[in-house]
RNA sequence: GCCUCGGUAGCUCAGUUGGAUAGAGCAACGGUUUUCUAAACCGUGGGUCAGGGGUUCGAAUCCCUUCCGGGGUACCA
């Protein structure tokens, strides 16, 4: 529809003899209570003109209708321009763009991202903060991939730490040789219970110091089994045969059982790096910046950067005894994915609560004159929260990854089978979809909110299925490939005659070809978001088309021949646009 | 304190580079099936877009300010 834009900016230079840009042309989509389908905004151009808005208006109209044939008719509002295209253009529109094969796929542009997300710790499974991170990372890399991007995904795995340590000391004293076999639990369960005992455990040790009169910062470094924890991460560091064993042993239960959790969730990467291998890095970044003036030392031998005419603080970068913090990891690291594979771009998908962290990170990287800085994006997002509050891992209140998968299929399965509508499915056909639907609730739900909002998720209150949600979505999809099979639709359009078309053919073909600007802003704005609230659009017109008119029963041939197009043409647009966001859509519910 | 992100219907959320009378879903109420799948469709009610000021032809959107909520501000990650 770009032909309207330029032919408006050449009315004002006929009429007005004033030369515009035709990103100054205001296009959009006509309100339903008006007559036509796109609508040009004539105030700004009342000012070349030197008359009333609508003067202008039909002015333009009058021009724009006798030079272009897709132009049927105009009417004016105010400053509003609305325009009827004819129905042989949008015919041909759902012909020669909506019904090809790669609609909505962008040519590649050369590019090369990488998207990190998930992230996870070692030392307890998987919640559904967790899942949110997930879900985005996975959704906004199929979503560059389909804007041309080439994209990696990654997944930096936290695998060591004082935290890890506590869960393999607390497994040590109390675990009496438990395996996830043994104790018939999945690996990362196991461990998560072992982390969870070493905190009860020590609150314990701390209670008893502090009733002998310590206080509590001297209790909580005294504690014997903090001590325990640290001398283990020490004898880690130094590569004890022992502990090491029981660092990989403990870990490869806890990988089991991610894996477990990551297959069922349909989330994958293609390269996983662990903090074991990274957490030495960045040393030699210390010494570039030192070097370079960028850090400087103090008198205890830590090194630090000074923000402050940034804006932000003055930030440690490496501590008095020459071990790593957190941020000389991430800058070791960043250097590392960058020689690994020469990214244009680099997406990390993490938290809102470390925006601090990435800014001071993408400055720093800045500051030392990487090129390759400019490139780097924290996809921040908002915490998933609870209403009694945050979730927190050590008390017990946070929701499982794997319970509320399992919760959400079973609830499809009931759904399901009270609707009846597919009986005669096998037991293997039926568990395939209850999964496809309680998962599509799921993801939906987590990924139709704005990344960087916070959520809010209440347990008592089951996802809906009904609505604004992925059945909703997979439902529409599976009417129309019940529509399909019994208009015996093969593989490729019909050809069609020019028609006449109904209002809600006309809406539904304005819709669908929206789909490539809109992956297109999706990829820009790093947003699943914008995906899930089009498709469900694009659904929500079918439904309506599908009720209002006939198709396998219009009164013509070529009249249900082209329903039978327009409506595989949305099937394919709802399957795409639903596996930009990880989501799959059945042929029968 | 300072930095930062939010605040739109009872609830959960949309709302493009500023555009028309601010939209959906859920919940409530009413209607639609001898017809292609009723997980659907149609209708009714429901709003001080947190408050105030400003910018202009026009502000939920941009600027300032106040209030409320989240997060951050560690030699934690």
């Amino acid at each position: 529809m770009n032909f309207i834009a330029s032919l408006t900016v050449q009315a004002i230079k006929d009429l007005y003899q004033v030369k515009v840009d035709e990103k100054s042309v205001n296009l959009q989509e006509t309100r339903k209570e008006f007559e036509g389908q796109v609508t040009i905004v004539t105030f700004p151009f009342t000012k070349y003109s030197k008359k009333s808005p609508e003067q202008t208006g039909s002015e333009i109209g009058d021009y724009l209708v006798a030079h272009a044939a897709e132009i049927a008719s105009y009417n004016v509002i105010k400053g509003f321009l609305n325009l009827s295209l004819t129905d042989s253009f949008w015919l041909q529109l759902l012909d020669t763009e909506i019904s090809k094969p790669d609609f909505g796929e962008i040519p590649k542009n050369g590019k090369r991202v990488m998207v990190e997300y998930s992230s996870p710790n070692t030392n307890k499974p998987l919640h559904l903060g967790h899942v949110r991170n997930n879900l985005l990372g996975f959704s906004v890399a199929a979503i560059l991939e389909a804007a041309g991007y080439e994209v990696i995904k990654t997944n930096l795995v936290n695998d060591r730490g004082i935290h890890i340590c506590k869960s393999m000391l607390a497994w040590e004293k109390y675990g009496k040789g438990e395996t996830p076999e043994s104790a018939g639990l999945k690996g990362d369960k196991l461990v998560g219970n072992y982390y969870v005992l070493f905190d009860k455990e020590y609150k314990k040790e701390v209670d008893l110091l502090k009733a002998a009169g310590k206080s509590e910062e001297e209790a909580k470094r005294e504690a014997p089994l903090m001590l325990q924890a640290q001398e283990m991460l020490r004898q880690w560091e130094a590569g004890d045969d022992e502990v090491i064993d029981l660092w990989k042993r403990m870990n490869s239960w806890v990988y089991d059982g991610f894996e477990e959790t990551y297959e069922k969730m349909g989330i994958t990467f293609d390269k996983v790096y662990y903090e074991s291998n990274t957490y030495l890095l960045g040393k030699d970044i210390i010494e570039e910046g030192l070097s370079k003036g960028v850090f400087f030392r103090k008198e205890d031998n830590s090194v630090w950067i000074d923000l402050t005419a940034d804006g932000l603080d003055q930030k440690l970068v490496l501590r008095g005894d020459g071990t790593s913090v957190y941020i000389t990891q991430d800058l070791g690291t960043a250097q590392l994915k960058y020689d690994d594979y020469r990214m244009d771009n680099s997406i990390y998908v993490v938290g809102n609560e470390q925006d601090y962290h990435f800014k001071v990170l993408f400055l720093i990287l800045k500051k030392l004159g990487k090129s390759w800085a400019e490139g780097l994006y924290h996809l921040s997002y908002g915490m998933v929260d609870l209403p009694s509050g945050k979730m927190k891992s050590r008390e017990g209140t946070v929701v499982d990854a794997d319970d509320l998968m399992a919760e959400m299929i079973d609830t499809a399965k009931l759904r399901t089978e009270e609707l009846g509508k597919v009986d005669d499915f096998s037991e293997e056909e039926k568990g395939g979809l209850y999964e496809m639907i309680g998962l599509g609730a799921l993801k939906y739900f987590l990924l139709k909110v704005e990344p960087k909002k916070r959520l809010l998720f209440d347990p008592n209150e089951s996802i809906d299925f009904q609505g604004h949600t992925g059945p909703f979505i997979q439902y529409t999809h599976a009417r129309i490939k019940s529509v399909l099979t019994k208009g015996n639709y093969g593989t490729t359009p019909f050809s069609v005659q020019p028609m006449s078309l109904e209002a809600s053919e006309r809406d539904l073909i304005k819709e669908l070809a929206k789909f490539t600007d809109i992956v297109k802003g999706a990829a820009a704005d790093y947003s699943p978001a914008v995906i899930a609230n089009y498709v469900y659009e694009v659904a929500k017109l079918y439904n309506k088309f599908y009720h209002e008119v006939s198709i396998l029963k219009a009164e013509e041939k070529s009249l249900k021949e082209f329903r039978l197009n327009l409506s595989a043409a949305t099937a394919t647009v709802i399957q795409k646009a639903m596996r930009l966001l990880g989501i799959q859509v059945p042929e029968r519910m």
